[in-house]
DNA sequence: GTGAAAGCGCTAACAT
DNA sequence: ATGTTAGCGCTTTCAC
């Protein structure tokens, strides 16, 4: 460790007092013009930087803003926080990552965040402890969760509508006259997994729900196996699929066995990957509200900044529209809404 | 904001001084077992958190770490920062965000590095450069660059073997036959298209490179177009796709009009993406040292700690062997090293 | 427009 | 084993 600079010898350097040093950065109150560039050459010349611990113990707000999250080789994930950390990142104020290695550190995770006197936390992974989440809100600090509850008075929850896509994911097979659906429903544990499945249950009587151990390709080839195994009468030729993934993997599955998709099996995913768009699959799907999410969140927090305080969101979650994609896959004759085919 | 507790209420409340609250905080010192107990209990009922910020600020080292990023839609980025994220915080350190939205603010992401008295930053986007990282060093901070190079003495870097990759690239086609190749380079501008090129050209005479805007998969579809409109004679018959994006829609691309892979062109990519392993592909490719990368910047960031301080790196970039991963797109009639399919 | 003085919440000698 | 005393580097009244 070397001898540090302080704003003192910045001061002592540039001919002036401390104080005048902290108006400069802080940019509160008025310094003579002048001065104001007397005293940056002298930081410059120096190569001093304002110390951000230091202000921010003092002010008792720090421009700092935890971020819970795990593996990012999610989709989503990624996405969302990408355009997080570029909005926190123009806002002036530093995301630090709190990164749960396993789901039940979460909740650990969110309490370290007040250690740092964070202005709030965002929560991507895992479930919101509600007396967590309230003694948080109660020190004026926010906690967002996105694609998961926050079950506190004050807490700010958004996500996507996967009900309403798994309803509408039923209607389209339908549309597409399949009789026979089912839904890859992902572990019986996932979250976003059984609100699709119930979503597309909901809305179609007799939809089957196959439950897989995880929510990867690998898992939607063995989907196909199961598919295969079935007398051929009974095998389902509508399927939603609860990610792209495991969609992809059931195609590939299938097609090994010489089975047509659309033709014998039409097929609709969820999250838009990349890879939903390539030619060997051409796979209908969802895209998740990632801008919006993203939004809602920024929203919130400059809500909770100003002087009324955030709104009264009360526990509940926002939920927002997923956007069908309208692929090949689906076997609809006449695509209404021509496909769009972006990006996610 | 509410008023926050401080450890000398909760001194108070234990009946101790401040100083004894501390200790059980640093675990510097020896405090009874019956007093400790006594400070955690008031701790807890006071609901007091030790303050990070002002203990930084005081012993004048903060446990931060600072990541300088970018998109993390690359692959490669998001696993490693997955990994290093969960180094961090096993090592107990917060690791601060700094996103970059354009490759030419990461100077001043690093600069801003400072001001938070991290105890180091770890670069793993855009460039880094040799002034400020010096300056970085001389303050006894670390810099850690993942693929790229840091040009100051006592810098770090690590970073896959890209030129070794590409010769090795070159001499599977080869030993797979193929006369003709070409490597699909990406950007003239890209850093690693440009490493994997020329080690490609390096070695085999006469490969050609073949530039493309970007570094998708529809860029890699439309450099099929362009194969597609030579004459059939000087069609290259083996291509190494700077990464797996480029080979996949290089693949597509070329089925659409007919061409069989590997009959028709053999290819291999870079990246090992899932995707890369999927039926309809089944892509050779090369697998990034991830987790070496990741070893490596984490036993760098150890040996600043130590006393020695870190070793003699001095500027030069570790290059670790990415591996390959022959499949069958490489038409290769029998793959000496069983295909291990293992995922990135 | 500028300076002086008093802390922010904690830790680190140095005492006891 | 515990308490006392100075600060860490900055911001913020309150004077002038």
């Amino acid at each position: 460790m070397v001898k540090r600079v302080t704003s003192r010898e910045v001061a002592r350097a540039a001919g002036v007092s401390p104080a005048l040093v902290s108006r400069v950065m802080t940019g509160k109150g008025h310094v003579a013009e002048a001065t104001s560039a007397r005293i940056r050459e002298a930081a410059a010349a120096l190569g001093w930087q304002h110390n951000a611990l230091a202000a921010s113990m003092v002010t008792g707000d720090a421009p700092l803003i935890a971020v819970v999250t795990a593996r990012l080789e999610f989709d989503w994930r990624a996405q969302v926080l990408s355009r997080l950390l570029a909005a926190f990142e123009e806002m002036g104020v530093a995301p630090m990552m709190f990164y749960a290695a396993e789901e039940d550190r979460v909740a650990a995770l969110i309490a370290e965040t007040g250690r740092w006197q964070t202005r709030g936390v965002v929560v991507t992974a895992g479930d919101v402890d509600p007396g967590l989440a309230g003694s948080i809100l109660r020190q004026g600090r926010f906690v967002a969760g996105l694609n998961r509850p926050v079950p506190a008075a004050g807490g700010y929850a958004v996500g996507t509508d996967n009900a309403a896509a798994g309803a509408q994911a039923a209607e389209l097979l339908a549309r597409a006259g399949r009789r026979r659906i089912a839904v890859l429903a992902g572990p019986p544990d996932s979250r976003a997994g059984g609100e699709r499945a119930r979503g597309f249950v909901g809305a179609a009587s007799g939809a089957s729900v196959v439950h897989t151990p995880g929510m990867t390709a690998a898992d939607g080839a063995a989907a196909a196996e199961e598919w295969l195994a079935l007398p051929p009468g009974s095998r389902p030729d509508g399927v939603f699929a609860a990610n792209d993934m495991l969609a992809i993997g059931f195609i590939d599955g299938l097609r090994t066995a010489g089975v047509r998709v659309p033709d014998d099996v039409a097929l609709i995913g969820f999250d838009n990957l990349p890879a939903s768009s390539w030619a060997p699959y051409d796979l209908a799907t969802f895209a998740q509200p990632v801008s919006l999410m993203v939004e809602g969140v920024l929203a919130h927090i400059d809500a909770t900044r100003r002087p009324g305080g955030a709104g009264p969101a009360q526990g509940g979650m926002e939920r927002l529209p997923a956007t069908p994609i309208l692929r090949s896959s689906l076997g609809l004759a006449a695509p209404e809404g021509e496909d769009s085919g972006e990006r996610p």
